[in-house]
DNA sequence: CCCCGCAGGTATATCGATTAACCAAGCTGG
DNA sequence: CCAGCTTGGTTAATCGATATACCTGCGGGG
């Protein structure tokens, strides 16, 4: 019974395995791999050979244990019934996001929800299992009321949208959203635009009243006012209804500004269904600069707001609350407007 | 020293506190939670009360070291240069995923990675870490290494594709996706197409040499041949070069059919600049039928496979291999042509 | 010559939850 | 009247990695 134990067991190796194979006990393995304790150089390397060629990495779940941290970071998206607005934007921030964690050794857990509730309780939940280290929390809306979720939960987030007062976690990017908008107004005057309207989101998030509010601002310094504003919920349905209603109006404008590129798409479908060309009757301009703007017929005039350099951002922030060291970023780029070709002058009437 | 030690922590409650808040111990605070051993009645109520005003649910890593289970699945997408292709379908697959997953208290580990050497090198440390239970494959390509690789590093996987003889991993899905492309092609026949050419994925993707073979055995069975076939990297440049290509051939094409609907979307646009009107002069077909199809001008005609369903049985199917005990998925639901408005009557030379 | 200090490690408790083995009453049947 | 079963729990070992405290030679200074 006291005979040799030399019973290897199925699964991958441990820290045992690679302490056997180089000669030495566990703790010294810990030492190799973390640059801790004082280890002989020749030792350490013996160490670290073994690993490699056992193929031994850590345990993210002992480790975790340990240490009371994940390397793992959460991003919730709010997936309403249609699409339309949501999806490629957050594959932007995705890849934003990941192009940080990646090189660091943090995963990021996704997660969808139908709502508000769900979205809360998702985070009870994955604050009470210590899943996550932190959360990055997208689409900050009027009196959002996760910040302060987050923060009796303890647990690390950043959000995404601009600075408010009540700054429970840090804000991330977003912040001068206006100053898409504004140009975007400038530049349809230039053409001489006067009957403009807009096509916004949900009213209750953030970024649709900031840009709203600019919307407005930017028209009035110019001794305007806006031809109309429709909410939407996003959802290809609110925006081909919105852009019906304005166009029919008795004086129609000449201009729609759309709050994502997804329905100026749908805008310029509906009105050359509706018989308008588009630019020569009617100026379209979008949000967001998805990729496929630019190969529509006519192109998509737009406003690129560098979701993915907004990501990183949010990442690098949040992975400075979760106790990595690295340099804060900063994050100058204002959106831009990029024009293409569903815009053009205002038609005389 | 030896007084009442009540010392909160400041972390959030573990099993101990919940044990201490219902006074019994911490192994039947457990078994309260696990229905196992044996306690009365009134015994584990009270400790599932003493639980929930505490907020505490058990420790993820702590459960995941003790089980060696993570209940969490990776999800690895290969994000090339340029996103055309992927974005949306990887939503749509990731939707279909999480329907799955979220009731059963799993997690989603999304990973972005370069290329094939990046993602070989990514399940190595998921697999040595013990960061995840199972992975996701997607895009089975010709001589697929991964399968080979995930069976030796112990991984549960599943591969999203079409079945072949030598599987590693179970297959999900995307079976009968020739099914699709024929009746395209059928119904291309019928509006008396009789030169139509394909605009296709790279060869070395599984689901581009299966569709293309039907594609080219439909036509041989109607007694014709492909007008053209072009392989693309699924890109923009790729797909508008590729469009532009056969729209300047002698015998121009009257129909082209997409890999998919990004493709097709670009191939409207260059088609529509070269002055030619959809369809009247040229039928476009996507695959994929991405929602933003619905809303253009005009209408996309494509093909539905569902991924959000082949998702979810994708998710079940990994599920069942990681030890959950649930009803296998079938998944018998064939791809459906979406007639709209990109496709007519063929043009009389 | 003896003790100090340091280089180079090792032994062990710990993180939080689970579980196999065990134990104390209470009851029953022979 | 007590062996033996059942009920309702508890104790302690365990998962894998890490950190603290500790140990063991060996060289050198006093």
């Amino acid at each position: 019974m006291s005979g040799t134990r030399t019973t290897k067991k199925a699964g991958r190796p441990t820290i045992k395995a690679v302490a056997a194979a180089a000669g030495v006990s566990t703790a010294a393995v810990s030492q190799a791999f973390n640059d801790k304790g004082r280890l002989a150089e020749a030792t350490r390397q013996r160490i670290l050979e073994a690993a490699l060629d056992l193929g031994w990495s850590p345990s993210a779940s002992a480790t975790a244990l340990r240490s009371a941290r994940t390397r793992t970071l959460a991003l919730v998206v709010r997936r309403p019934t249609d699409v339309l607005g949501a999806d490629p934007h957050f594959s932007e921030l995705i890849t934003g996001i990941e192009g940080e964690l990646a090189p660091r050794g943090y995963g990021l857990l996704l997660h969808l929800v139908a709502d508000v509730e769900e979205e809360s309780a998702l985070y009870e939940r994955l604050a009470a299992e210590k899943r996550v280290d932190g959360a990055v929390l997208t689409d900050a809306r009027a009196d959002d009321p996760r910040p302060a979720l987050l923060t009796r939960l303890g647990l690390p987030a950043v959000l995404l949208g601009a600075p408010t007062p009540t700054a429970d976690v840090p804000v991330v990017g977003l912040g001068n959203q206006g100053a898409g908008v504004h140009e975007v107004v400038d530049y349809l005057r230039e053409l001489g635009h006067t009957r403009i309207a807009y096509v916004a989101g949900p009213a209750e998030l953030q970024h649709t009243r900031l840009r709203l509010a600019v919307f407005e601002e930017t028209l009035a310094a110019a001794g305007l006012a806006p031809a109309a504003v429709r909410h939407t919920d996003f959802s290809e349905a609110a925006a081909v209804a919105a852009t019906r209603e304005l166009l029919a109006a008795p004086e129609r404008p000449t201009a729609l500004v759309y709050a994502n590129d997804s329905m100026a798409v749908c805008g310029i479908g509906t009105a050359q269904r509706a018989g308008l060309r588009v630019p020569e009757d009617l100026s379209v301009v979008g949000y967001d600069n998805l990729p496929l703007g630019r190969w529509l017929h006519p192109r998509l005039t737009t406003v690129d707001q560098q979701v993915q350099r907004v990501g990183a951002a949010a990442a690098r922030t949040l992975l400075a609350r979760c106790g990595e060291d690295l340099p804060a970023a900063r994050l100058d780029e204002r959106p831009r407007l990029v024009v293409r070709e569903s815009t053009g002058p205002a038609p005389h009437n």
